[in-house]
RNA sequence: GCUCCCUUCGUCUAUCGGUUAGGACGCCAGGUUUUCAACCUGGAAAGAGGGGUUCGAUUCCCCUAGGGAGUGCCA
C-alpha cells in the first residue's frame, strides 16, 4: 500500500510557520516511504475561500520544495457531497437543527454554570414532521448535525500511542451550516476515503475531532463499500519565543514574511523539520535527505519553541554551506560568479547582500584610512602591486609588511581591510584581495576611490 | 468548569530503575605561527515542587504548580 498524505489549507489566510510544520511532517513522511503528497484546498466555504489565497499557498509550497504530485479542489466536488449526505440523511445519520447560534450559546452557557459540559442536547431530535414545517414556514434553515454513536472510540495514534475517547462526551458536530455550505469534516472525510490518504498527520489540536471524524469515516466507508480509516499521528504545536501559543495568530510569522526578509527555504524546512525532535537542529539543503532520517518517533510530546532569532542563525549556516550550483540562478542574476560566492558565503547572513561584495569587488569604493595609518597603507600601496595575483599575494603582502613596519594582528590587518572594503568586518581577506586585483587594490591603499 | 497532552542545561532533546545525566544550537574561553566573521578545540550549564513504591528514582504512582490543546453553524 502506497503511503499517500495530504495537505489540505483552506485558502483563506497564508501560510505560516506553523501550518508549514504540518505540511513538512507531511511531505517529509511521504517521501521518506516513497509516497505520495496530495494538496488539498479545503475551499468550501465559499465567503472567505480566495483564488489569492489559493495561489499563495501553492507557491509558498513551492517555494519550499514541497512539491505536490496532486492537486484537488474541494470546491469542485460538492455534487460528490451531496450525494453521500443524503444518504446519511436517509440513515438518520445527519438531522436538521433549527436553533439559531444565539440559541446554542445560551445553552452552552448554562450547562457551563450547571458546571455540565457544554454538549448538544439532540433537542432537535425530538422535533416531528410538524414541527419542522413550522419553523420552516417562519423562515428559519436548518443546519444539519452528524449523529455520534456515543461510544468510545478509540485509534493507535502514530504519536501519540493509543487514545480513546467517548463520543458521548462531545457535541454531534454540524456538518452542514444554515447557509448550505459544508464544513470541513464531512469533505475532508469523504475526500480522505476517495483519494486513498493512507496517513493523517496534523496538529494535536485535532486530537478531540479525530473520535468523531472516526464515526464519519465509518458511515461514509460503509456508504462506499470499500475505503479504510487512515493512520492518524498528532503532533504537537509550536509556541512563541515566550512561550504562548501561536498557531492561531501569525501575521507576522508567514512564509510570506520570511521570505521577503531574505530567509532561505533551506532555512525554514532545515528548522521546522528538526525542532522539537530529538535530532539536532543544522542546515539541510537537501529535502529527500531530511525526508529519509524522519521519523515519528524522533517527535517530542511537548510545544516547541518558536524562535526567529534561531531561524536567522540557521538561515546563514544555510549560505555559509551553500554551493554556487545550488542557487546559480539568483546569483548570476546578482551579478554574483563562482569564485566571489565561495570567497564571500561564510560571511553572509542574507544571499542578496553578496550583491554588496560584488560591488566591494567589481565597483568603485572611496577607501577608508585613518590618519595615522596614511603611511602604513601607503607602504602597502607600493608592496601590493608586487605580490603575485592569486590567493598567495595576501600573504606574500601582509608578511612583507609584518617585517618592514613591525605592525601585526589587527594594527596590521584592520587598516587594510578598511581601506580595500570600507568596512570592518567580511570574508578572509586572501580570496577578496585576489578578486578585488592588485591594481586596484594599490590605488585603494593609495586612498584613491577605486 | 470538564477532557486530553506536556514539564531534564538559556533552547530542542537522549535516558525504556543503578549513568561522571549524553548530544545539538546558543553562550564563554582558547586556537587558527596575522583582524571581524567562518572554522577547530575546550568549558560553564538541567531532572518544577511535595508525597509515595523500591535496596536504589530523572525514570513507576499520586497530589500541587506551571504550560499547551479541545470543549464552534473555525480549521
Amino acid at each position: 500500500m502506497t503511503v499517500t498524505v495530504r495537505f489540505a489549507p483552506s485558502p483563506t489566510g497564508k501560510l505560516h510557520v506553523g501550518n508549514i510544520r504540518a505540511a513538512l511532517f507531511n511531505w517529509l513522511y511521504a517521501k521518506g516511504q516513497g509516497g505520495q503528497f496530495l494538496l488539498r484546498s479545503d475551499d468550501t466555504d465559499q465567503t472567505r475561500s480566495t483564488k489569492e489565497f489559493e495561489d499563495g499557498i501553492a507557491a509558498d509550497l513551492a517555494w519550499l520544495g514541497l512539491q505536490h504530485d496532486e492537486f484537488a479542489r474541494q470546491s469542485e466536488r460538492f455534487s460528490v457531497y451531496d450525494d453521500v449526505a443524503g444518504f446519511l440523511r436517509e440513515e438518520g445519520l445527519l438531522y436538521p437543527c433549527y436553533e439559531t447560534a444565539e440559541e446554542l450559546d445560551r445553552k452552552r452557557k448554562l450547562q457551563r454554570a450547571r458546571g455540565l459540559p457544554p454538549v448538544y442536547d439532540r433537542a432537535a431530535l425530538e422535533l416531528t414532521e410538524t414541527d419542522r414545517a413550522k419553523l420552516e414556514e417562519e423562515g428559519r434553515k436548518p443546519h444539519w448535525r452528524f449523529k455520534l454513536a456515543r461510544k468510545d472510540v478509540s485509534w493507535d495514534d502514530l504519536i501519540r500511542g493509543p487514545q480513546t475517547f467517548d463520543t458521548g462526551t462531545m457535541s454531534d458536530p454540524v456538518l452542514i451550516r444554515e447557509d448550505g455550505a459544508y464544513l470541513y469534516t464531512l469533505p475532508s472525510v469523504i475526500d480522505d476515503v476517495d483519494f486513498s490518504i493512507t496517513h493523517v498527520i496534523r496538529g494535536e489540536d485535532h486530537v478531540t475531532n479525530t473520535a468523531a471524524q472516526i464515526e464519519v469515516f465509518e458511515a461514509v466507508i460503509g456508504y462506499r463499500g470499500d475505503g479504510k480509516i487512515p493512520t492518524f499521528g498528532h503532533h504537537s504545536l509550536l509556541v512563541g519565543k515566550d512561550g504562548e501559543g501561536l498557531s492561531k495568530r501569525l501575521g507576522s510569522l508567514s512564509i510570506e514574511g520570511m521570505r521577503g526578509s531574505g530567509i532561505e527555504p533551506e532555512a525554514i524546512t532545515s528548522l521546522l523539520a528538526r525542532l522539537g525532535t530529538s535530532q539536532p537542529v543544522e542546515p539541510m539543503l537537501d529535502l529527500q535527505e531530511l525526508a529519509d532520517g524522519f521519523s515519528f518517533d524522533i517527535l517530542g510530546r511537548a510545544p516547541a519553541r518558536f524562535d526567529d532569532d534561531e531561524l536567522r542563525l540557521l538561515n546563514a549556516k544555510v549560505l555559509h554551506a551553500m554551493p554556487f550550483a545550488h542557487a546559480e540562478d539568483r546569483l548570476t542574476a546578482l551579478g554574483v560568479d563562482e569564485a566571489l560566492w565561495l570567497a564571500v558565503r561564510g560571511n553572509l547572513d542574507r544571499l542578496e547582500d553578496a550583491a554588496m561584495w560584488r560591488d566591494v569587488v567589481q565597483g568603485e569604493l572611496e577607501p577608508v584610512i585613518a590618519d595615522e595609518d596614511k603611511d602604513f597603507a601607503a607602504a602597502a600601496a607600493a608592496k601590493a602591486l608586487d605580490v603575485s595575483a592569486d590567493a598567495d599575494g595576501w600573504a606574500e603582502l601582509t608578511s612583507a609588511l609584518k617585517s618592514e613596519t613591525g605592525r601585526k594582528g589587527k594594527g596590521l590587518f584592520m587598516p587594510l581591510r578598511l581601506a580595500l572594503t570600507g568596512q570592518k568586518h567580511g570574508p578572509e581577506m586572501p580570496a577578496i584581495f585576489a578578486l578585488i586585483g592588485k591594481e586596484k587594490a594599490a590605488a585603494r591603499l593609495r586612498g584613491e576611490t577605486a
